[in-house]
DNA sequence: CGTCCGCTTGACTCAGATCAAACTTGGTGG
DNA sequence: CCACCAAGTTTGATCTGAGTCAAGCGGACG
């Protein structure tokens, strides 16, 4: 499905754009004139608190679109920053708009990939108004299968909103078990 | 916008079923034959957990559709409960399919509506990424504009993910100041 | 008028944030 | 090949915000 919509989205007349580690795609209140599939490398989108503290919102991999909830919208409400060298394909959004009016198999699968955002943002939501670190894991590897390899931990920490020493102290207090 | 749809709902043809406050609508992983939108009532989608506790994923309204991110899926991925006595429109799926398919207008108004929720339910998760009860209730209050009424205090404990006292105790802190 | 529910406040306890220091590991450049 | 650096991991010590239990208050409503 995910795969079909990436499909249809390549064939659109579009730029591309490459951007090193840390820097900015877009910022909040940007108008949005394009949306971007990512090719390569990895982005996240942020909001950045008066204190300087980040929240993430959404870390995004190869083949996800940034960010598919501006569409609609005439600003962005998040910023965007590659985590990695990134790659991006960049989309008018007036040709995305006039492609999800004209083409209804598109229209379908744009729904269904929205449809599916809301449902891993509310489990997102969910995990994290579980209150121990324990049960919080627990229900973030039920969602994703299993535990990633372990230079990734740091990022699991981050996607469950605990600090990186308490998920540690956990993973080693199962592999004690 | 939300009113256009709900206007274009409404034309569809349709049953009506009355609930008794805490009554199921349904439960995960029931076949998703029907949608509903609200016409008075209050309901609430919540994931039960194994040790009985319960998480609210979303509060709904009049006027709002239980639930969007299911039209193009088999089965629902939470239970809806009655929060108070409540009224919904019962809608087939397919004829909702058939006028996402048919419609243009309507394609667009509900994918813009799908985008909404997508915001809303990031920005839940943004909330409750954050520590204190504090940090949270701003940020609710930056969301919504201002407090509500006293009854719905324990609604917001909710809301933002902490106990009904650790909210009263900061309230009563902000009074004091 | 009694019951329910939300609010209020106190006391206690504890999970996890934070600070700190040491150790792996992979990569880079000399 | 090794020195060095950066990032992630490990573990200890300390402190604190908030969960929980508990008891009392007040308004709404049958």
């Amino acid at each position: 499905m995910i795969m079909i919509m990436v499909e249809q989205l390549r064939s659109l007349p579009h730029a591309v754009r490459i951007l090193r580690k840390n820097q900015y795609l877009f910022h909040q209140g940007d108008v949005v004139t394009s949306m971007f599939l990512i090719e390569a490398g990895e982005a996240r989108l942020i909001r950045r608190h008066l204190d300087g503290r980040t929240v993430i919102l959404q870390r995004a991999l190869v083949g996800s679109v940034l960010a598919e909830a501006s569409l609609f919208s005439e600003s962005y409400h998040c910023d965007a920053v590659a985590n990695t060298r990134l790659t991006v394909r960049v989309i008018r959004r007036d040709q995305m708009k006039a492609m999800f009016e004209n083409d209804k198999a598109f229209a379908s699968v744009w729904a269904s990939h929205l449809s599916d955002e809301v449902r891993q943002a509310r489990l997102r939501a969910e995990i994290l108004s579980l209150k121990t670190v324990s049960e919080r894991l627990d229900a973030w590897i039920a969602d994703k299968g299993t535990m990633p390899a372990k230079g990734y931990w740091k990022t699991v920490a981050q996607d469950i909103g605990t600090s990186a020493e308490a998920l540690y102290r956990e993973i080693a207090a199962r592999r004690a078990r």
